[in-house]
RNA sequence: GGGCGGCUAGCUCAGCUGGUCAGAGCACCUGGUUUACACCCAGGGGGUCGGGGGUUCGAACCCCUCGCCGCCCA
């Protein structure tokens, strides 16, 4: 006998081991088989779980585990990634918590150890946390971005890249963090509002003839400004074009240049220009041929550019004391507060900087263009489709991506530079020498690249460099292009669309047919969930509490929301609920006997009440291989629910109990039989979202009639159960019945009859069939109704109450213990209600312009529903009158 | 400034290509010792589908407009 719950703690890790060994998680190798690849997106390698991973991966589970019972050699290919900026930043916040010596006093070697060794300690936590979470990974294919294979992939894509001129080094200027003294992508650069001033500066005129004003925001720039601009066609200026300032402070000899950068409506009108410190400003320098003045170091701090007073400076330093002496110097014309959007590093927080360096870059327009075609040709799908415009608007402004990272943990870039600054980019160090040697006739000591890769740049390779390319090896061709990734919309020009890129140059095809943007789960008010703000909900702890099932289906039932997902404790608490409605639902079939019958053919079942469920069971099988199918995870889950717990358990069960208990031998035995048969299917079906509770129960239910051939759930034949088992004649009865018992449940409890009543259920006006139907379903009547019988009559007695279902006029005789008026006023109301909408209906069916333009079957349908509320009106009226009379 | 998403019962949300679509879960109220389940069962109240206008025989669903809220990009 079962117990009374179910006890995930002791079964998910049992469960777990015992999938893991049956070699499940690993695709099958039947070469016939169709295939079906995910590849997870690669948490930090670092990392723990949080409630978003847990999302995502429940939903790559619930496909991969779908695939796999479907009978598709199935991979779902986890693995890691180095993720450059946040692990050597956790690794130096480590040895600086610790009272360690800096990364820089270590030095490269022995810092990209400690890395290594952080790695080596914490690097599986993460995957650990995924199978508790029960994700069905195959872990013997388990990859890290920075393993050999990864970076041998890395490698020759850079050569390659660069050999094909996409791959370039270009002095301009990027975003920098002084922080971490690197450069990083625009997309690492977070714009945030921020309050600041609004100084506006007098810059004299060199021939002492007047001055003119500009206005910054920054104003320690000024120590860079080469020029002052004006738009050409602002008046007020146009006499002062050409002539010459004298950059306050420090004293150099700046032009005055025509340009339409410089906005008439904002501020003076005249603009500061400070090529080596601003993007705008970089495009006007190259206009008007500027000098560019750098006049930070790496940290931010003045270099020996700015007067020697300010030299050493950091930038905010320095911004006050220019702020001090340009207002000694009498020439602050105005100050105002302002908020304004500022760049600050995506990691470290601080404000980036424009700075003027030699960084490596991606020609990311030409790798684009194949991977806008691919999305609008449909090769490869978002789901939702919205999606698509999102990805299409930045492909197709797509800027050169800046590779080059000044850090130490990652792919160290593979260019190796002779003493005279000749650059020879290969595979190895020794490839490289081989082409010094060629280039100067003699060997030369050449030294590598000191910068590594952006992260994302191996996660770009991510499909194909985990199969194993670029060895031709039989998973690359039997697993690429995969089949569907799921992800977040926040990584989508992050990783998406890179792996879009490279994976149609290197591989000559998309490198997943569809792409499933998962929502961002938020706390129940809606807010992201934030350590700070002390709103997290710890996956590992909701399993802990509620056991993973109920935590992936509350993610699965509630991952349709188009952006957020409210996840709230209460409603996890409520799917652990329906996990123990079928764990107790398996209980009553142990305990009555339920047992597969050998050869037993749900198509023959006779039982009415046994072929409704037979059908209603296709039925749902048939919505949620669709929903599944096509990423309908909500629809999916919701269904399931319904049909388990609505149909099955309300249901089906109930109206079971008679049969159970009765006399009838073969009617019992074969509701035993459909009953087993549909809860193996229901196990089945709910394998992917609960696989724990589904897989014990599969276990438990083994011995219980009929040998199954499929000893375990995760590696069972999902299944196909044709529509043809649906019986309108079947679903009519039950549907008769289940209404029958539903209004008269309503009534009852409208007019206070109490439980212990048991009048008779009088059948008044039915067809023979409908009477045959309601007497032989006497028994189930009696408990679930609460009746004494079924009889028939041919008045309603004084004081039943009547009622109409499906055309069948019922009454029941319970006149001592109703309320003659109130039964009167109920019955008034209800023909009142009928009356209401036989005259909507009416003037529907009066309009000539409805019944000539609307479909036929619409009005049809129209024609029946005014029918029978007529029909029902006249058997309340006639009732209410016979009341009338009574009374 | 450009773009996207949302505004449906107290709360969280379903409602696909306009015609039983006004729904679900939770919360709430009433009643339950029916031998699967109180992590339960039965019943119930509650919404002019953000405002306004339009198209249509017919609009929560299409169009316009306004108003909030959120996100992305500049």
């Amino acid at each position: 006998m079962l117990e009374k719950t179910f006890d995930p703690k002791t079964v998910e890790p049992r469960l777990y081991a015992a999938w893991e060994a049956s070699g499940a998680f690993s695709p099958i190798d039947d070469p016939a088989a169709e295939t079906f690849a995910i590849v997870i997106p690669p948490p930090n390698v670092t990392g723990s779980l949080h409630i978003g991973h847990a999302l995502n991966n429940t939903l790559q589970d619930v496909l991969i585990r779908f695939e796999r019972m479907r009978g598709k050699a199935a991979l779902w290919l986890p693995g890691t990634d180095h993720a450059g900026i946040a692990t050597q930043m956790v690794v130096e916040r480590q040895l600086a918590a610790a009272g360690n010596i800096g990364r820089r006093e270590m030095g490269r070697e022995a810092f990209v150890d400690k890395i290594w060794e952080w790695k080596a300690q914490s690097g599986g936590t993460i995957v650990n946390q995924l199978r508790r979470l029960g994700a069905s990974c195959d872990w013997s294919r388990e990859r890290f971005t920075l393993d050999e294979g990864l970076s041998a992939a890395v490698r020759k894509v850079f050569v390659q890249l660069h050999r094909e001129g996409l791959i370039y080094r270009d002095k301009r200027l990027v975003n920098w963090d002084p922080h971490f003294q690197t450069a990083i992508s625009d997309l690492e650069v977070e714009q945030r509002e921020v309050d600041g001033s609004f100084w506006s500066f007098a810059y004299p005129l060199a021939d002492g003839s007047g001055e003119i004003v500009v206005a910054t925001t920054r104003p320690e720039t000024m120590l860079g400004d080469t020029a002052v601009a004006v738009h050409p066609d602002d008046e007020r200026y146009r006499h002062l074009v050409g002539k010459t300032l004298r950059l306050p402070i420090v004293g150099r000899l700046i032009p005055i240049v025509a340009d339409e950068h410089a906005d008439p409506e904002k501020g003076s009108g005249a603009v500061k220009i400070t090529p080596a410190h601003d993007f705008n400003d970089f495009a006007v320098g190259k206009r008007h041929n500027l000098a560019q003045v750098n006049i930070f170091d790496d940290f931010a701090r003045l270099n020996d550019n700015a007067p020697a007073a300010y030299r050493g400076l950091d930038r905010f330093e320095a911004r006050k004391r220019i702020v001090a002496e340009m207002e000694a110097l009498g020439l602050t014309r105005n100050v105002e507060t302002t908020r304004h959007v500022v760049p600050h590093g995506d990691r470290s927080g601080v404000v980036v900087e424009p700075y003027l360096t030699d960084q490596w870059y991606v020609n990311a327009e030409v790798l684009a263009q194949p991977a806008i075609r691919a999305v609008e040709e449909g090769r490869t799908v978002f789901e939702p489709r919205k999606w698509e415009k999102t990805y299409f608007e930045w492909m197709r402004n797509i800027q050169p991506w800046c590779i080059s990272r000044q850090l130490w943990w990652g792919h160290r870039i593979p260019a190796w530079y002779g003493p005279d600054g000749e650059v020879f980019v290969a595979e190895s160090e020794a490839a490289a020498k081989t082409a010094a040697v060629a280039h100067y006739g003699d060997e030369r000591p050449l030294s590598q690249d000191e910068d590594v890769l952006d992260t994302w740049f191996s996660s770009a390779l991510w499909p194909f460099s985990t199969l194993g390319w670029p060895d031709k090896t039989d998973d690359v061709r039997r697993f690429y292009p995969t089949h569907t990734l799921v992800t977040g919309f926040d990584i989508i020009f992050f990783w998406v669309a890179r792996m879009m890129m490279q994976g149609l140059h290197f591989m000559d095809e998309v490198p997943f047919k569809r792409i499933f943007i998962n929502a961002l789960v938020r706390d129940a008010e809606g807010k992201k969930m934030s350590k700070s703000k002390g709103n997290v909900l710890d996956p590992l702890e909701l399993v802990d509490d509620y056991g993973a099932d109920a935590l992936r289906f509350t993610l699965t039932a509630m991952s349709g929301a188009a952006r957020d997902i409210k996840l709230s404790r209460q409603r996890i608490e409520g799917y652990r609920n329906f996990g123990t409605k079928l764990w107790n639902a398996t209980r009553f079939c142990e305990m009555n006997g339920a047992r597969r019958a050998e050869g037993f053919d749900p198509a023959k079942a006779a039982l009415p009440l046994n072929r409704w469920i037979v059908g209603e069971t296709a039925r749902t099988a048939a919505a949620v291989t669709a929903a599944l199918a096509d990423c309908g995870f909500d629809d999916a889950a919701n269904g399931l629910y319904r049909f388990i717990w609505n149909t099955y358990c309300d249901w089906y069960v109930e109206l079971s109990k008679p049969v159970l208990t009765g006399a009838d031998e073969a009617a019992k035995a074969e509701t035993q039989a459909t009953a087993a048969w549909a809860l193996d299917v229901i196990l089945k079906l709910l394998h992917p979202v609960m696989p724990f509770i589904t897989e014990e129960l599969w276990r438990v239910t083994a011995d219980l009639g009929a040998a199954r051939s499929e000893p375990m759930l995760i590696s069972a034949r999902w299944p196909e159960l044709p529509l043809g088992l649906i019986d309108p004649a079947a679903d009519a009865e039950i549907g008769l019945l289940v209404a029958a018992i539903g209004e008269g449940r309503s009534l009852r409890s409208e007019l206070n009859v109490p439980l212990s009543a048991r009048p008779p259920l009088l059948v008044l006006e039915a067809t023979a069939d409908q009477r045959r139907v309601l007497e032989s379903n006497a028994p189930a009547l009696m408990q679930m109704l609460r009746v004494r019988g079924v009889e028939a009559a041919t008045d309603v007695p004084t004081g039943a109450i009547p009622f109409v279902v499906a055309g069948v006029n019922l009454a029941l005789p319970v006149a001592e213990f109703i309320d003659l008026a109130a039964e009167k006023a109920r019955l008034a109301k209800e023909v009142a209600n009928l009356a209401g909408e036989q005259d909507r209906i009416g003037k529907k069916l009066g309009n000539p312009d409805f019944v000539a333009r609307a479909p036929e079957e619409v009005v049809d349908e129209n024609r029946e529903r005014l029918a029978e509320v007529q029909d029902a009106k006249a058997k309340l009226e006639a009732a209410l009158e016979r009341l009338k009379h009574a009374g």
